[in-house]
DNA sequence: TTGTACGCGTTATCAT
DNA sequence: ATGATAACGCGTACAA
């Protein structure tokens, strides 16, 4: 089925297929019909190893993320396929579980499947090995969620939703707010919530309280201890949906009523937030979009030959999803209740 | 950076080099190692295209899912992945967000790709023209959690599950039975789920009902409508997950406990659902397992030469997560209070 | 044990 | 407007 029985069937040459097929003005108009009909009769598609082969360049895309397993990812991972899709592109994805190592690996690999372009979440750009030696491959790729001022990313601001999220906070009288995070070495979008979060305790002149949680296991326990220590929080500010799901678990567990008693607040929107009781409060990053836009960022370039550099570099904007499970903060001293009619 | 650089540094020719990287044992060893350096030292990888064109065959596997937006399919492609990664091999993955007609364009593209194999999820296997089509490329495929005599597949028998659930709810006392799924015509899984519990109602000599929920939105005001109407339901069965959750926030937004008044069961067993409150009860797949196991099998016959046939489906089973969510029917009269202590 | 030469399927260059 | 041909990088049959 390849080109060379389409053009025996068209009655012309491959080159002429070849041409008839990617650059129809070029030929005549009759013959260019011959063979599409030759084409479509024996159902031909072009082999894109002997393209890729050709042209050196594989219509690929690689993406590196940590895991499929957050919906985060998934959700990003699914605006990259759409788009990719569209532009007639193959994705070619690969997870790391958060292990450094296997970025390394993971990357030689995409390398030699010879895709054009990368999109890649590392897990601290910083110090990322990883973005070392793409650097030295010369392919063309885009940060996802990381940022970094010597790298092309597609990110949010993490740090301003937090440090706004938390001045939100205080200015409705919550002043006992935990920040729960997990394993922050993993992730340097964790780390700039945090630092958001410490900036805006400091300019409201709160103590800052860090509360860390271990990655894979389910861990209530801890926050419930917490949550049933004094001084009780009022605000669980929480570096991811994930945890943020188990805080609210947490605090049915420890007799906490969420918002009344306790508020907690999420970081990234994920869908299911949507349908629990109470629906979850967060920091809504638009997930599908990052993977769109880095993919339109990448193909842009691609097409003018040319590689993003840093100042190709997009902050998308977050939404607070002040959904129910936060409120203002209980007040100290208990009121009278109210009247059940106005008197 | 190709195979002549290499055969350049180390003195030899492409062939040996090829021969050193590819079966080391017909080499003599000084020369194995004279390539291993220079091969190091260029940082060389293999061309995968030119190799695929070679040896046609490319090492990759092609994965067809409706959606990454439901976990159940994330963790699928994530067990996949992994076993893909082990393995040397690279998946395609596609999502034809439950459109039949993205089936068919995808399994093209597949094709053109040249995958060795493909592992697939359909809409409904039984009247799929996308499984016609793949019938004729001859390409060896497993399908996932699709269950069809006619092909090899790797699923669950959420019937009988379903129906083993339902005779349990019905030795618990449950009465009013409730079936909640979505849209039938977008899956055969759901189809299958919907028959186990017809049939266990039958066999319990209960009345089944059957609630449809729309698919993308939330939709809890059905499920609250349903809630506020005699005869109130014991027990919602979900076809799914997502849907479960949505009944769960229903519940509460109807004022019924679960699971005191109300027991919902889901199906599938996502992570999340240990984190809710109350937590999920639900019949759980092996997601990943699934797809590790669709992609070993795969590979064992790509070793062989063979493609698997319809002999080649298998069974895993599911397990039944009875956490929170699900509990014993209300007594219809209501008992006096227990007394404090014994008298 | 190692080297030479061909072909996998495609597209671009250069003739015609 | 179309055809012949080379080249992309690799693995292998065959020759040495």
């Amino acid at each position: 089925m390849s080109i060379v029985e389409v053009a025996r069937r068209a009655g012309v040459s491959t080159a002429t297929v070849s041409r008839a097929l990617n650059r129809p003005a070029i030929v005549a108009p009759a013959t260019r019909e011959a063979v599409r009909a030759a084409a479509h009769a024996l159902a031909y598609a072009p082999n894109e190893s002997a393209r890729t082969l050709r042209l050196q360049k594989s219509r690929s895309i690689g993406v590196l993320l940590p895991t499929l397993r957050n919906p985060v990812f998934a959700e990003c991972l699914a605006g990259i396929a759409a788009e990719a899709a569209d532009a007639g592109y193959s994705i070619l994805p690969l997870t790391t579980d958060y292990r450094r190592e296997a970025e390394r690996e993971a990357l030689q690999r995409l390398a030699a499947r010879g895709v054009d372009a990368l999109i890649l979440t590392v897990a601290d750009a910083a110090s990322s090995a990883t973005l070392a030696a793409l650097r030295r491959l010369r392919l063309p790729y885009v940060l996802a969620y990381n940022r970094h001022p010597a790298h092309p990313c597609v990110s949010v601001d993490g740090e301003s939703a937090v440090a706004q999220l938390v001045a939100r906070l205080c200015g409705e009288g919550h002043e006992r707010i935990v920040m729960v995070s997990g394993t922050l070495a993993a992730s340097d979008r964790a780390q700039q919530r945090l630092r958001g979060y410490e900036r805006a305790m400091a300019q409201a002149g709160l103590a800052p309280e860090r509360l860390e949680l271990p990655f894979v296991e389910p861990a209530h326990e801890l926050v419930v201890a917490r949550l049933a220590r004094a001084p009780r929080p009022s605000a669980l500010v929480c570096s991811n949906d994930l945890l943020a799901l188990r805080c609210l678990r947490a605090a049915a567990l420890a007799g906490m009523k969420v918002p009344q008693e306790l508020s907690v607040i999420g970081f990234d929107g994920i869908a299911l937030g949507r349908d629990t009781m109470p629906s979850l409060a967060s920091i809504a990053q638009p997930n599908e979009e990052i993977g769109r836009t880095a993919l339109r960022c990448l193909l842009g370039h691609l097409e003018a030959g040319t590689r993003p550099g840093p100042a190709a570099s997009l902050t998308l904007p977050c939404t607070l999803n002040a959904f129910e499970s936060m409120g203002p903060a209980a007040r100290r001293q208990p009121q009278p209740p109210v009247p059940r009619s106005p008197a």
